[in-house]
DNA sequence: AAGTCGGGGGA
DNA sequence: TCCCCAGACTT
């Protein structure tokens, strides 16, 4: 859960889910249905579609976790980062973990002004520091501290240098140059106008497809998707019929308009609700109304659910 | 090596 | 509005 996601978004999912899944076994025991519900909001559901499974591969080789790096990493979503992590902090080998934190604290110390992301030579260069600094036999305890150390103290902005522990072998301090590490990333940000079809059959169940064509929320459940750049005209888009026919169109509303941002998409979504004549021909999951927030994963849809209407 | 994937909060 | 968070995986 904690993977690029801050401890405080994940608390109360956590707490739940180590309620219902305590062991490994109950975790592969659940379904994928289950497993998701637990991860909504969360982001990234390909972590718990991933998790999912090794929980299942574990179960098939007795239960028991991988004690080395290799075999950790073979595991659907766990990289390097995670590999180090359950073999440091939970194994307490003398295993380097390499996150967000560490990698900021790094680049200062070092006055490093690339990212291990830049290529092969940068990720080595990071991932040797922080094997340097996990030698000592309570390695666990210098990975936790590091991780701490970055959350509270060497921040992203404003960082506490005056009360760093590690100052005196801080280049960044000593230049008073904090401010300057590590470099941004600076992503691209893509404007996204569309429409989400909300199709009702007159009985108060909405049409919901796992639909693989939108350019996000792949493989979930939810309201078919549309970019289209004239979806602020309130007239029928043409493109709509790709999932139902004007013909079968009883009547139809433009309800409401919502903004969220996926990555680097910013997305304007018009709601757009119908009501079908007739189920034929229509494919997909019919929903009642009030079970859709609980079908429904990601919090961009929950958004357009309240602009559902059933007519 | 670059792109993709969520959502929320801090500044 | 921009940036980043206890990254991993695909292209």
């Amino acid at each position: 859960m904690l993977q690029q996601t801050q401890v405080s978004a994940v608390q109360a999912a956590f707490q739940k889910w180590m309620q219902d899944f305590p062991t490994v076994q109950a975790l592969a025991s659940a379904s994928e249905e289950e497993v998701l519900l637990h991860w909504q909001g969360l982001g990234y559901y390909s972590r718990a579609r991933n998790i999912h499974k090794t929980a299942k591969q574990i179960v098939q080789n007795g239960g028991k976790f991988p004690q080395n790096r290799k075999e950790l990493k073979a595991l659907p979503g766990i990289g390097a980062y995670t590999a180090g992590a359950i073999l440091s902090l939970a194994f307490h080998q003398n295993e380097a973990i390499l996150d967000g934190n560490l990698v900021r604290i790094f680049s200062r110390l070092k006055e490093w002004d690339f990212l291990p992301t830049k290529d092969k030579a940068a990720k080595d260069a990071y991932w040797e520091e922080a094997y340097n600094w996990a030698t000592a036999e309570d390695a666990f305890l210098t990975n936790e501290a590091l991780m701490e150390l970055g959350r509270t103290v060497c921040k992203k902005s404003n960082p506490l240098c005056e009360s760093c522990p590690i100052q005196k072998i801080c280049n960044a301090y000593k230049n008073n140059r904090a401010a300057e590490f590590p470099p941004k990333k600076q992503t691209q940000y893509v404007s996204w106008i569309g429409f989400a079809l909300a199709i009702c059959d007159g009985s108060g169940n909405f049409l919901l497809q796992s639909s693989p064509k939108s350019p996000f929320l792949k493989n979930q459940l939810t309201f078919p998707m549309f970019e289209y750049a004239d979806a602020f005209k309130n007239i029928f888009p043409g493109i709509a019929e790709d999932v139902i026919p004007y013909e079968n169109v009883k009547r139809f509303a433009f309800t409401g308009t919502v903004e969220h941002s996926i990555t680097r998409y910013k997305i304007q979504c018009r709601v757009l609700c119908v009501e079908a004549k007739s189920r034929k021909g229509l494919i997909g999951s019919w929903i009642p109304k009030q079970e859709l927030s609980q079908k429904i994963i990601s919090s961009f849809a929950q958004k357009i659910i309240i602009f559902t209407h059933d007519f």
